[in-house]
DNA sequence: GAGATAAATGAACGTCATTCATTTATTGGT
DNA sequence: ACCAATAAATGAATGACGTTCATTTATCTC
């Protein structure tokens, strides 16, 4: 059977005449209605048919304004990207707008971490907000002295230190005991014992804190 | 109705006679066989009917061996873990091992980055493979002269920056591609496009690089 | 009004993981 | 030899879930 071309002659379908039904559904309230059902349930509760019940919708209309479930996600995605402040990188020395940026970014993505398998391979095409977020940055990158080859590169490397921190930060407290293993390893047991008095101090926070620090260090040496 | 209670005066159930049918089906060959899987069909192809298939055997037949399909994904990880190299940690010198060891652990968890969003928040009582990681790990910090106190942030950041990393590996050479927003982020596409003549360049090995380093080196300085 | 348009509906479908009553195979005790 | 106990394996069923599709509903233009 032959390709249905949509006419010969038009590029486009001519729009004629008429005009839908007025829509109660659109991309922005399916993208609130997600992140609050998110914030309420978890993103087990996130489902297309409990997304439409929010809204007050059958599961089927949604997919007039989005094509998958992935396509709510990547909504969702962009609207975090919104909320991480790069405010630093225009006003503060670069170490301190890198510090507040992860900080404000690690944060947001823990309370997110199923976006991060999704995010982190997402091109940011038509993502105007993610790109806003990597443009701020570059800026901030340059006025501080970065050659403009080594940029991107740092920005990668600290976003996946960043992403991985985020799945660290919802570590359960009890992540490092070792239990009935306990003697086979015991360097590592004294170690984590070493944390602090309390059993099972999960040191998502200092550790964080640590590498940061150290990452902004080292990178911070390829300025010229 | 009263609760079940398995016989008074005896805490476990007397194992009085009998033995069951002979067993096709145990955790290490389930474990081989969900590897298989995976690495043939990645981790959309890794189902529990395709997994009892692969083994001749009906799905059901599985849960006599294993309590979910999350135990398979612990199960498969636990394999993962025992190849790691951390050999390094008692041969090289510690910015050499560290080394090692990076890239071992991100080459492998590259190809499962499903399994990262399971392991980061798993606990490691039981999980012996991972344990001996650790053990050896925080031998080779011990040796080479970091306090107690610090080695578990150490790695634990280490591990952060290792996962994130892994994620970025997979990500398409055109993620960065600012597409018909080019050109209201001017500084972010121009670094982009200095990292090579050819368009979308992603330097996921050199990003991974450059942040190791500056890692490894703020890290070691905790060293006394 | 007539006809075009898009949104919304409700009933399906196919794929999953998981449960459960039942059957099958194996063994030790009598 | 047989019986009782045990655990493995089966097959049918269940309940979510994402998604599709023919149909209906509401709205606007001409």
């Amino acid at each position: 059977m032959p390709a249905p071309t949509p006419a010969p002659g038009e590029t486009k379908a001519r729009r004629r005449a008429g005009r839908p039904m007025a829509s109660v559904l659109n991309q922005d309230g399916i993208t609130a209605a997600a992140l609050e059902l998110v914030s309420k349930k978890g993103y087990d509760g996130l489902t297309m048919a409990a997304l439409a019940r929010s809204l007050g919708v059958a599961p089927s209309a949604l997919y007039n304004h989005v094509s998958s479930k992935d396509e709510v996600l990547k909504l969702v995605e962009e609207d975090l990207m919104s909320k991480v402040d790069f405010g630093g990188f225009s006003t503060l020395p670069w170490e301190d707008a890198v510090r507040q940026w992860a900080y404000s970014y690690r944060g947001i993505f823990a309370r997110h971490t199923p976006l991060i398998s999704v995010i982190a391979v997402l091109p940011v095409t038509d993502a105007p907000q993610t790109l806003a977020m990597y443009e701020a940055v570059t800026e901030g990158f340059l006025q501080a002295g970065f050659p403009e080859k080594q940029i991107i590169p740092c920005i990668v490397a600290l976003e996946a230190y960043i992403f991985g921190a985020a799945f660290d930060a919802n570590a359960p407290a009890d992540i490092f005991d070792s239990g009935r293993l306990a003697d086979s390893t015991p360097h590592f047991t004294s170690a984590v014992r070493s944390l602090g008095p309390e059993r099972n101090n999960y040191p998502s926070d200092l550790a964080f804190s640590m590498g940061l620090d150290a990452l902004i260090a080292g990178l911070g040496a390829l300025r010229v």
